[in-house]
DNA sequence: GCTTGACTTGAAACGCGTTTCATACATTAC
DNA sequence: GTAATGTATGAAACGCGTTTCAAGTCAAGC
């Protein structure tokens, strides 16, 4: 493989002028110029990247670090990044964690070695206290909520998501409240857990234990949700959903049992799926794409200027009422 | 941030014995490994990964070259990748093409420029031919079939796999048969519509250009289709559709419109989607995931061994009959 | 006592593009 | 006429880890 030198040797010029010449700087006369690219063309000449990577010591590279990529959720936020990423010729490597901590800590790793420029986190097992000691290995941009502002983040508020949804059941006279969620240990599911004991209290609801459903994270989390329910002796008469895909799993059970929905049990999922719109399933629109965008484009921002304009950016979330709460 | 050669400084040795003891090369002695690491520990050093690429001529990392990620099939194949790639220590780069022939080619430029070992090809819009320029700069694995044995291919036969759903319905007594795709141009499309063609002659049935629904990827694709088919004078009395994610929206506003399926109208998807068994949508089960698993495995192995037990693999598909047809 | 093989170690070359600095000529400015 | 700019170009340093090669030490083998 033919490099720089051989290069500015076929050409008859130093390395700097064919460096010039490879990216377009100005001051090199049209006739080295056109020696240069007729010798890239003889000797089939290519730049090695890594070579570039290691001399400009920047990579155009951003990391994304999600636990799984096939769920609707996250391929939604990394089609978002994606779709920045190429508008301003950036690369996306990807670290799949599946919520183990050993891998996260690689993709920390990856980015104290200079592997990419920056990292958008969509979600994370390890503790905030964690990324502390990679803040200054490069930008880290958290797609979740954290209490503290030292932290880039762009996140969806699900604490008011959560409560806004819990009012609207609420104003329908709902008491038997419960929810679905995916994960316990994520910040999400913590500030949807906070708004559930917090509105219930409010209102004097009694919160249930065993009205919350945990590990809801597929279609089929559904059914074993609804399955659930129609054993209980005492079962709620709504449900909050973690995420439309689940709910979408519950009516379409509840349909098959002949459970009538919303009046035997009302429905409330996340996200607007398309398949939430198909289903009349009343839901929370949250903008996962949107998500994805607003995080790739703070990292951006901060790449290329090394200044922000905020650190923090919430996006809203809105209710959708449809057919089944 | 501190190199190697500020280590060996610190350490008292050389940088090769520096470079040894990072990689736990043998023949160090205790006492000199015990002053690198107690260095890197005081330096607080790193490596730089992208001079560990040069150096190397190898950087363990694949791309992905995809259209979409936000997507069932797509999200899933690169899933199967993800996990070989991550037991096998590679990381993925990802490259979003929108079906777009300039990003094809930057994904393999990139390769040329070595930034990858290899590429994945999940689905491509550009000629095969284009590919060979490129198959000296790395190993190159399409996920579509082709007709010639020169590339390396893991693939579904989608001719097979449409031939035996016809064939299914054809024993059912339908004649009159329509079908989805989701793009015309792609090679499964292509065996789908060659599969459709023979099939069809061969019983005598009439293949109809108005039963053939193009562009249909989502969801909400399903619901156009079934309003086209309601529309129509002369209707096909089964369909096969792109994927259980059509199929569904075929199904589902069936439902609504008071269509009886299979009775009116018979429906295969493709995919086995937990959408599919959860609305008892009779399908061709497709490897998606396996795919991805097997892509990488073929590559790795090509990468580590500079040999091939085989280039070409094919996958089984299977029909799975339940309520729609 | 000498050969042989195993173990240690470092200098230097290598992979390769970018960038700085110095040099030199040609203009333009005053 | 001289200083100040602008244009053009190359040598050399730089980013940094890996690997080869030569050389040296030491214990085991004959």
């Amino acid at each position: 493989m033919a490099n720089i030198r051989d290069l500015a040797k076929e050409a008859g010029v130093s390395v700097a002028t064919v460096s010039r010449v490879l990216n377009g700087h100005p001051y090199v006369s049209e006739e080295k110029r056109k020696a240069v690219w007729e010798a890239v063309e003889k000797l089939n000449y290519s730049k090695n990247i890594q070579a570039v990577h290691l001399a400009k010591g920047r990579t155009a590279i951003v990391g994304v670090m999600l636990p799984y990529i096939h769920h609707p959720y996250f391929s939604a936020v990394i089609e978002g990044i994606s779709k920045e990423a190429l508008r301003y010729g950036y690369q996306l490597l990807l670290f799949q964690t599946n919520y183990e901590v050993e891998r996260e800590l690689e993709a920390l790793e990856r980015l104290r070695m200079r592997q990419m420029d920056g990292l958008i986190v969509c979600s994370h097992e390890v503790d905030w206290e964690v990324f502390d000691a990679y803040q200054e290995d490069g930008p880290i941009v958290l797609c979740e909520q954290v209490e503290r502002y030292d932290f880039f983040t762009v996140y969806i508020d699900h604490y008011q998501a959560f409560v806004r949804a819990l009012r609207y059941l609420i104003k329908k006279g709902h008491r038997r409240i419960g929810y679905c969620i995916g994960r316990t240990t994520g910040p999400n599911s913590q500030a949807r857990a906070a708004a559930y004991q917090d509105v219930l209290r409010e209102v004097g609801a009694l919160p249930r234990r065993q009205w919350v459903f945990d590990g809801c994270l597929f279609l089929e989390d559904g059914k074993r949700v609804m399955e659930q329910w129609i054993a209980m002796e005492e079962r709620p008469s709504a449900l909050l959903v973690t995420s439309d895909q689940v709910a979408a799993g519950i009516v379409l059970h509840a349909r098959r049992i002949g459970v009538r929905i919303p009046d035997e049990l009302a429905v409330i999922g996340f996200d607007n799926d398309p398949l939430a719109e198909m289903l009349g399933i009343t839901t929370v629109a949250l903008p996962h794409f949107t998500l994805g965008e607003r995080a790739f484009r703070l990292l951006h921002h901060w790449l290329e200027t090394g200044r922000v304009a905020r650190k923090q950016e919430e996006l809203p979330a809105q209710l959708l009422v449809r057919d089944t709460a």
